[in-house]
RNA sequence: GCGGUCGUAGUCUAGUUUGGUUAGGACAUCAGCCUGCCACGCUGACGACCCGGGUUCAAAUCCCGGCGACCGCACCA
């Protein structure tokens, strides 16, 4: 495994991807601009293979609902949402040296000035405390500038001459949250229930190197899973709980150990060490996800995030990570424990209830006392002000009125001395068959891109000094390569009769005539498509074609005539390579 | 944003030190010939000096600015 520039994977995928047209950087005719690609044909097809495999895991195997919110959004979605105040960050730069430095982090490092306090700064106290406490550049010992807060939500306004702030989302959440309502709704108003979006999200990111892996405009996949927090339990549970899991705990990592543990999921939640079965549960089946994209498990893990890398908006937080050959351990899904925090902050801001209804399996039946003032006595009491008391009464607890009557002979509310006469209590039985509540969330979140990466990376073999992409064959963005031995004979003619039989079963098949058959094998393993048809002198007299293996280059004879069905189910995972014909020997 | 390195066809690169004819090669691509299963060979074609300014009779080459890339710093909800 090497670092060097030019010579590690990285750098080859990003070669092969210009070259073959998987991903290149956008703009380049503008001499292009950081942190935004532009997939090409194969690319394209990749990625929206994966992303279909995520719909198969996710969405038709748990019944979770998929919506498709928009990009930009009002102001007031991420001043609810907290990301007004928590993606941007207040830089402080040396004017000596140049350096940059988050001012807060300098603020806590240097006063006793807490993160919790320093968030809540202007940038004028941050200004001030800065100077009052005469921090200088711990590089140089320079004077700073004043600080700047850089907010790494793009901002636009919406509508022509408008003065409305919107932003553009920088996760597909939101989208999720704010349309709760309707979407509980269309769940038939039952917990637990969850919902997907697959959709781009931007982030103004100060420096978005490296490739794939970090870019302004991405997709991202946010499953937002609801529940009852009285009901915690995943029902699903048992299809996952034998499945091992690889973790790296927080309490490790605080003390700067990155010691990973194996633990089965059942173990994981026996130990307490993830709180939600929910949140397990997807872990269980994102590991599913990246192994069914072609990363081996030895190559995945979950890592707990430390109290202070969590999301504003998290308690329990893991990171699944993935060993690439540049950077070691990257992220490429994240599962938080969202708790009602989002439901919660759009309630608040909206006002609108987001409230679920729970019906008790038995009714509670509550004794109740109520309260009721008698108008007859209060009027000449009161007078004028005997309605505004008797609102007020009325708002008070009827207890703590009944104790007071009782054991001072008189109630004050305000000023307004309430005498037993006054009001009539009646023992009042309700039924209580439900109650209200905010759901809670477990937020499993891919970032497509980088499932396109690692996919890339792991699919990438280099065999005979040729390139192979191994892409599992669910996922390979072309299925079949379809080629005549040689251009004569008839045999051009028999292969584009068979391309069209693919296509028109429903394949992804490409035909290609050109070069020596070589040379068209070696381009279609570096396209990674996983099977090559040939047709040869022997398909024009008994009908038979040889199939090649791309991972394997071995090759099975077999009838056209079976082909449509072999194809189908070997294109599913439900057969081997072996199964679909008879295999012929290699020179 | 800072520092270092760098920028020549689709890709890899020669040429830049020391300015000078038509910027050379390889691979890939396309057309044709060839073809009997793993990048064969032959012929031909297409195709490049990151952008802008300056110095000079003359700039891929020297200088300045910009843009971009890679590495490091910082950042990464």
């Amino acid at each position: 495994m090497s670092n060097e520039t030019g010579s590690d994977k990285f750098t080859a995928i990003n070669e092969i991807a210009r070259r073959r047209g998987f991903f290149w950087q956008s703009y380049e005719i503008y001499g292009g601009v950081g942190g935004f690609v532009t997939y090409g044909p194969l690319g394209a097809k990749l990625k929206q293979n994966i992303e279909r495999k995520i719909r198969e895991l996710f969405v038709n195997k748990l019944g979770i609902l998929e919506i498709e919110s928009s990009v930009i959004a009002p102001r007031k979605v991420f001043e609810a949402s907290g990301h007004v105040n928590h993606f941007k960050e207040p830089m402080i730069e040396c004017s000596k040296c140049n350096k940059r430095f988050r001012a807060d982090h300098l603020l806590q490092e240097y006063t006793k000035i807490s993160a919790t306090e320093t968030e809540k700064m202007s940038l004028e106290e941050i200004k001030q405390a800065i100077e009052k406490n005469a921090i200088t550049c711990p590089e140089c010992g320079g004077i700073f500038n004043p600080p700047k807060q850089f907010l790494t939500m793009f901002e636009t306004t919406i509508g022509p001459y408008s003065a409305a702030t919107g932003y553009g989302r920088p996760e597909a959440a939101q989208g999720i949250f704010v349309e709760f309502s309707r979407l509980y709704k269309m769940a038939r108003e039952k917990l637990p229930f969850g919902v997907i979006q697959i959709g781009h999200a931007l982030r103004n990111e100060i420096s978005p190197r490296q490739g794939l892996m970090r870019l302004r405009e991405f997709t991202i996949a946010d499953l937002e899973f609801f529940f009852d927090p009285e009901m915690p339990c995943c029902h699903l549970l048992k299809d996952v709980e034998s499945e091992t899991l690889t973790l790296v705990l927080s309490e490790k990592r605080a003390k700067g150990s990155e010691e990973a543990i194996s633990v089965t999921v059942k173990e994981a939640l026996e130990q307490k060490i993830v709180s939600s079965e929910w949140q397990v549960f997807f872990m269980a089946i994102a590991k599913k996800l990246l192994t069914e994209i072609g990363v081996p498990p030895e190559n995945q893990r979950f890592i707990e995030k430390l109290p202070w890398e969590k999301a504003h908006y998290a308690t329990q937080c893991f990171d699944q990570e993935v060993y690439v050959d540049r950077w070691g351990w990257v992220e490429v899904s994240g599962h938080a424990y969202r708790t009602d925090y989002d439901l919660a902050s759009h309630m608040k801001a909206s006002g609108a209830d987001l409230c679920v209804y729970k019906e008790y399996e038995t009714p509670v039946e509550q004794k109740q006392v109520v309260l009721k003032p008698v108008m007859a006595k209060m009027g000449p009491a009161f007078k004028a002000e005997a309605t505004k008391v008797a609102d007020l009464l009325l708002k008070a607890s009827a207890e703590e009125v009944a104790t007071s009557l009782e054991k001072n002979g008189y109630y004050m509310v305000e000023n307004y001395r309430i005498l037993p006469n006054h009001v009539d209590f009646s023992c009042q039985e309700t039924v209580v068959r439900g109650k209200r509540f905010i759901p809670h969330v477990v937020e499993p979140s891919f970032g497509s891109d980088r499932l396109v990466y690692v996919t890339l990376e792991y699919a990438y073999h280099v065999k005979d000094d040729r390139v192979l992409m191994s892409f599992p064959r669910t996922i390979a963005p072309t299925q079949i390569g379809v080629y005549p031995l040689v251009s004569k004979d008839g045999l051009v003619e028999k292969a584009e009769e068979m391309h069209k039989l693919l296509v028109n079963e429903g394949f992804t098949a490409e035909f290609d005539e050109t070069g020596s058959i070589g040379r068209r094998y070696a381009r279609a393993d570096e396209a990674g498509v996983p099977l090559g048809i040939t047709i040869d002198y022997d398909t024009m007299s008994d009908g038979t074609v040889t199939i090649r293996n791309r991972d394997s280059w071995q090759q099975v004879r077999s009838p056209i005539k079976d082909l449509p069905e072999l194809l189908q189910k070997y294109f599913k995972g439900k057969i081997h390579f072996e199964d679909l014909g008879t295999l012929l020997q290699v020179k």
